[in-house]
DNA sequence: CTAGGTCTTGGAGTGCACTCCAAGTCAAGC
DNA sequence: GCTTGACTTGGAGTGCACTCCAAGACCTAG
């Protein structure tokens, strides 16, 4: 018998085994085969859309059109213009976020940065506010 | 009367009204100014905080989060070194998130090439797939 | 005096992506 | 033969961050 449980599936692929059959209830899997005892059976190729899913959410999509781009994907080569095309749109969605993210770093930085200060007058004692010579 | 309409308010932070009377109700901002007639009044200073909320927001930290953040905001300057260290965790969770993303990026990228070669392919003519000299 | 518009409130509802549950099947170990 | 444990299913529940609703106050214009 091939392919790995479900368990070691959501093991490897750092997902829970709940989301792996919300997955595949939801059609973003391929129906993954069953053993004699009804069992997942997940294969290398499996895992490997998982992994796709993975990569899809991450650059942002929702489930739901992450369900239209895969069965795109199953539909065959006549769909390809059309996936160039939402790959695209996230992609752009994707670099937005990836400027507003820069600009969340420079807040925090600056914020860590202006109360690191503050701190460091709090613990100073006052010689070492008034004035100790810079260069001993 | 000072301060602007919730509405102006919502129209120039980018918000909802609903919103910002949430995140009031939620103890995110103080207690906006009412006029006679019950109505709130926003000045700058309200604007500001808004503002720090949303870059707050940006930075990944949940609503809860955020509320214990401002309670130590407000509550003065000896909560200021455990400022930081939250702060610091959200800088530290970003900057994974910004890791993960230049990824998901490059995901993108990569899946956009391989499909516009094959598009490429699937319109071009035999003669230019068979080899038309490179430099004519 | 009435209609329309903007606001108020407490609380209900929404959409998303899981996550959990109850009841049942099945194989292995004792 | 019985318990244990990993799995199955359909469907209910959760947490988050809003978002919407109904009823009512108040002001302005006609």
């Amino acid at each position: 018998m091939d392919g790995i449980s479900i368990d070691e599936a959501a093991q490897r692929m750092g997902v829970s085994k709940d989301t792996l059959r919300y997955y595949e209830k939801e059609g973003l899997l391929p129906p993954i085969a069953k053993a004699a005892n009804g069992h997942r059976r997940y294969t290398e190729d499996d895992l490997g859309w998982v992994k796709f899913l993975q990569l899809l959410r991450g650059t942002g999509m929702p489930i739901r059109e992450m369900k239209s781009f895969v069965a795109l994907t199953w539909a065959g080569d006549h769909t390809i213009a059309e996936r160039v095309e939402v790959l695209s749109r996230y992609r752009a969605a994707l670099l937005e976020r990836m400027a507003a993210d820069r600009e969340h770093l420079k807040f925090l930085d600056y914020k860590i940065d202006v109360y690191s200060d503050l701190l460091a007058a709090q613990t100073a004692t006052p010689e070492q506010i008034l004035g100790e010579p810079v260069n001993r």
